[in-house]
DNA sequence: CTGAAATGTAAAATATACTTGACATGAAGA
DNA sequence: TCTTCATGTCAAGTATATTTTACATTTCAG
């Protein structure tokens, strides 16, 4: 079903939010520390709800955190 | 974990894109044509993966295609 | 040096997404 | 009318995401 992978800028993201921590982020929108760190270092992709979260923790559009790295042709 | 829902315009896009079948869609994004009936009708929302693999079969971004309703303060 | 804070990791349990197979309905065409 | 196609739905199973608990490491302030 994944013809592709997903990439992300959750870590950049954090410290360019004042140095948001790991346990902030995932408090901000509501999972425990170690999804944020799974998802943050690509161990699986979110669900969309939570890929959602995390855009809007730190408001900017979703595809400004997650991005399509293999674009089938 | 969730504060908000999340809607999509995938009929929309369906018959945009040539009426397009959900048979169809199914196949070109790999999944069952029972998957696309659940999400097109909201019962759940797709992984973070599925989502971005709709928005490519339609050639669009994915904020096109998903949407938060709830926009928390 | 010592303790607290931030990060990384792992195993087992639970929740949710997705599949498979099957059946029902309405619309459209031969 | 009979058949086909597109859509909707349901139950049981598999796969994946998320939680819980627990521990290890590094860094830094006191």
């Amino acid at each position: 079903m994944a013809k592709f992978s997903i990439g992300n800028n959750i870590r950049k993201l954090r410290f360019n939010a004042n140095e948001m921590t790991q346990q902030e982020l995932a408090e901000k929108v509501g999972v425990t520390r170690q999804t944020i760190v799974a998802i943050e270092k690509g161990k699986y992709s979110p669900s969309l709800e939570l890929a959602f979260g995390i855009a809007l923790a730190f408001n900017v559009p979703l595809e400004e955190v997650f991005y399509v790295e293999n674009n089938p042709p």
